[in-house]
DNA sequence: TATGAATGAGTATTCATTCAT
DNA sequence: CATGAATGAATACTCATTCAT
């Protein structure tokens, strides 16, 4: 029984790129089967839908992805080298979060007509990393952490159109920016 | 051969909030043709596929938005102003643009495969916006129209999976946050 | 659009043989559509789904096994001629209201689950008939014209074991014997 | 070796629920091992396929079906009586009955393309059942037997589709109709 | 003996597109 | 110009059966 949990696992993990290539309406599950090298009738073996498989890798990989953030990042020192290894943790993992954020529109997209119980589920997910976010950055106003990820997710989204323009550079120029501007009000909040 | 033109246009106009209804690809062909009144066949005889439907429209779009806010938006007076003009536009607006959002990123997800003209074209479309968002605010520094770009976007996003964003308070936070944030910045720049 | 009607008719025609061959939940609309010489997509351009056809095709044919089952008929004349050309329309026929009652019960039983809706539209297709036997057969007694259509059925199920077994004149025999018990019966109620 | 065979003998005995409650059709290997509480591989360590189970069961059930029927009712005593204790036995067991031969029916739909033997297998036990009840009522005329059969198969069926056969007086009421008609029938053959 | 993972062809239904009228 | 009938490949998902463990 520790097997087929493992094995699932396993799927899931090579269920990403495959999800990631193609979007999660179009590709086939029998695209997910072949990708995986399985048959169709296995993957629904340990899968019972399609949206099943999205979910699980969903909570799957926030899950990882913020526990490898919080076991890199510096736990001490002044919110400035704080807030920059979190932008470079994002930047490092640009293409990835990109990809990750096409999935989630992709899917609410798809989910938008019948239950809307999968998208309360992302939510869910989505409140649980900018409480972490909140938590680590202990920014004096809470509007900050909202305020720095929908930067952050303006970023991936960007990264649809202007892939191939803007270079490293550009992005580094728009992350340091971004922190300047919070450490600015920052200061400014204290010092009122 | 200017009343095709014309009533090419008419169908346009009433695509938008087809396609915004169920996304670029969940709504089919036959629920356009439905929706705008006429035949799959007719449909076809303004428009050579989906596809071109979507880039024609996107097109259409753009050019009226930019030039409707050109229109109302205050042309003199300090950058503040001009500021939350553009946020009070964005703002006011904020349901059409999150589901123009949600449309091109559908879109460029369905095109990923096949021909990234489309992608270009796209680009080149928000090339311009953002040009013309330069040309109107006059930031010093160009990187900061890039960063409200972003911003927006990121806003736009949003929408669809954080509740709190239905809060008009909320939203007009974050904007009152960002607008200060680049005023903030500009003097610095000045000064230095 | 009465040519759309037409079509939609003769295609219905077309397709009870095809239910007949394979049984209703065996056979595949692929099957019906290469059966009825369309493709796939015709079929459903029809009809919007297989159940669909099967009422629409019972609808049609009970109504006309009806219709011609009275044109025929003798419509004066003593019970006992009226009862044999009721045996006679059913002995003729028996083949294909064979085929009839074995497409019933595998529709009501892959009905089962899901709306009984449609057992009921059967139901009520039923209670039609036997109201249109009672009265051509114009029996004293309402029982009488239940216990015919039980007898009846009986016979077109017993086709299914005993098709090749019970030759015209074992069909013949049981037909005879009962219009004798009918009228036996008769005699004794009246005498009573 | 003596094990094996109770052992299948203890899972076909759990099979008829399960096929009665979805049909033979429409129930899944998956399911019946489900419901017997062991694997589809165990299954099909007894039985060599679907086909197979149903065939072992209904063999074992009509054997035993006629054997009780035997067992409790009078072996002696006019024909009447004769009569009412087989009507009371199916009427007590009305739903078995009218679960089995909805059972049988698509069973041989299922199966009527391709080897006719399980056709000729299930006439096989459907003659012997006759055999039997005609040794036990003794008609002078044995087409009264399959005349009696036939009504019994009618009633069965009519369960499907006729709600009055719920109620138990309509039931009652058709069987005693029945069991005079042939009354009637054996004193005239006798007297003539 | 018993398991349950694996298979892949098969199911009803959909949809962008074509084309005769 | 306009229609809508026709197409058939494609979709998510199922299931009897096999077979390595």
């Amino acid at each position: 029984v520790v097997d087929r949990e493992l094995y699932r696992k396993k799927l899931l993990e090579g269920c990403f790129e495959l999800f990631a290539e193609r979007g999660y309406g179009t590709i086939t599950m029998r695209q997910i089967a072949k990708g995986l090298g399985v048959s169709t009738g296995t993957l629904y073996h340990y899968f019972p839908s399609k949206e099943s498989i999205f979910m699980q890798l969903v909570q799957e990989l926030c899950q990882q992805d913020f526990s490898t953030f919080l076991a890199q990042a510096p736990q001490e020192g002044p919110l400035e080298v704080r807030l920059q290894s979190v932008m470079d943790y994002v930047l490092q993992n640009m293409q990835y979060f990109h990809q990750q954020t096409l999935l989630w529109v992709d899917f609410c997209q798809q989910a938008q007509e019948g239950s809307d119980e999968n998208v309360r589920f992302l939510r869910q997910i989505w409140d649980r990393v900018r409480d972490g976010l909140a938590d680590y950055l202990q920014l004096s106003d809470p509007a900050m952490v909202d305020f720095l990820m929908v930067f952050i997710d303006g970023l991936t989204v960007q990264y649809l159109y202007n892939q191939k323009i803007h270079d490293a550079d550009w992005l580094e120029r728009q992350s340091k920016l971004t922190i300047q501007l919070i450490l600015h009000h920052e200061r400014l909040s204290h010092s009122a």
